[in-house]
DNA sequence: AGGGTTTTCGCCTGGCGGGCATAAACTATT
DNA sequence: AATAGTTTATGCCCGCCAGGCGAAAACCCT
């Protein structure tokens, strides 16, 4: 099992390992391990992003899928495949073969992992756009303009602040603080802090057709 | 791994056989079996239809999840279930062993198998409302009546055909085949014939909440 | 020919996404 | 203290779309 582990901070990272055994040594490939005996599959993830990569703040963690694969020369396994957001702020200190990485500028990595980082960037984009997926990649609190940002990674095209705090507020997914922010060194006018209601992942519109009846 | 295989005919039903063998010898459970060395998972779950519950013709097959099982007493193995969506009209013919069971009036299953079946009908719900998922289980060609019909079996309420013409053809999703049905033996306007343009899933509103630039 | 039935077309409305201009609130400079 | 520059917030407006409703169209049966 694998995860492809993503966080935004200028842009959108992933995080790799440099392989130090055999197969592919010495090459990058995403964090994984095997499973034991017994163990659940989202447990044991949980697991190796714990002790391997000394991941433990995971804002969301979901499976993305299975299939059969032949990664080790003379062993056929199953290999399954997780996505994980980490929070803005959340500062794991990583082992030193383990580094962050740019998803628009990654280098070669192993076993045909570059396919399953473009699925999880398909999926988190998708995601963004009928949920609050982002409360997993925001901070705990935040200005519109930083989640704004925020969402600007992932997709990568300019988002409306304004646009993005009335939508999100409408379906009371967002909500202020109260508090406000400092202006920063060029001056301007102070953001007012905002937060997620939920920290589930909540879809908000399930119906683009029709909807359902009123009662 | 096993599947849940939907089809609709005046109500949504799916795919039970009742198990010859330990365990849970003489119990309804999924249709499955276990996966072989160097297969690949999906064509595993293809050959699986086809050789043990005569179902060829799927028209839409997809992953659900995978989670680690006890369901042998003393095997500890992965369980891999697959979404199976079967069209109106094809009739596979069963064994005798095998029967369509609908939805709401499940019988108990085995394995916690029943789990697995709510989730399936919860994923084709999203999937109907923001997708062209239906042309799985619709026949080739249809009336807009009968296509509301499928979509109010899965869904659970009633649906306006016009609407569901207009919303599936801005998208581009459905076109009239200029054919035209008789009417029925009450009379009424024959109905225009309609058929889906794409056979692949497409998702036909992947933002809700900003839109791209548009260059 | 006429009544009953089903589909189709057209009109209308409320709501929402999204752009834009203006106001508000702050910093730095003179 | 006044002004310029910068950033955020608010309000207004427009166009599009989902969805409801009524009228017309097209067919069956008596």
């Amino acid at each position: 099992m694998n995860a492809v582990v993503l966080r935004v901070t200028d842009r959108l990272e992933t995080l790799l390992w440099r392989r130090s055994r055999p197969p592919a040594e010495d090459r990058w490939s995403l964090p994984g391990g095997f499973v034991r005996q017994g163990e659940s599959l989202e447990g044991a993830m949980r697991r190796h992003l714990a002790e391997k990569v000394g991941v433990t703040d995971v804002g969301h963690l979901e499976q993305l899928d299975s299939h059969s694969a032949d990664t080790h020369p003379e062993l056929w396994l199953l290999d399954v495949s997780y996505l994980a957001l980490i929070p803005r702020g959340a500062e794991p200190h990583l082992p030193p073969d383990t580094s962050w990485h740019p998803v628009e500028e990654l280098p070669t990595v192993a076993f045909g992992h570059a396919g399953a980082i473009e699925r999880a960037h398909e999926r988190l984009r998708g995601k963004l756009s009928y949920s609050n997926a982002a409360f997993a990649l925001a901070p705990p609190r935040f200005t519109l303009r930083e989640l704004a940002d925020v969402y600007e990674a992932v997709l990568g095209y300019a988002v409306s602040p304004t646009n993005l705090g009335r939508v999100l507020g409408r379906d009371g997914l967002l909500a202020p603080t109260g508090g406000h922010r400092r202006a920063g060194a060029a001056g301007g006018r102070p953001a007012a802090e905002f937060a997620f209601t939920r920290r589930e992942l909540v879809v908000s519109r399930p119906l683009a057709a029709f909807k359902p009846p009123e009662n």
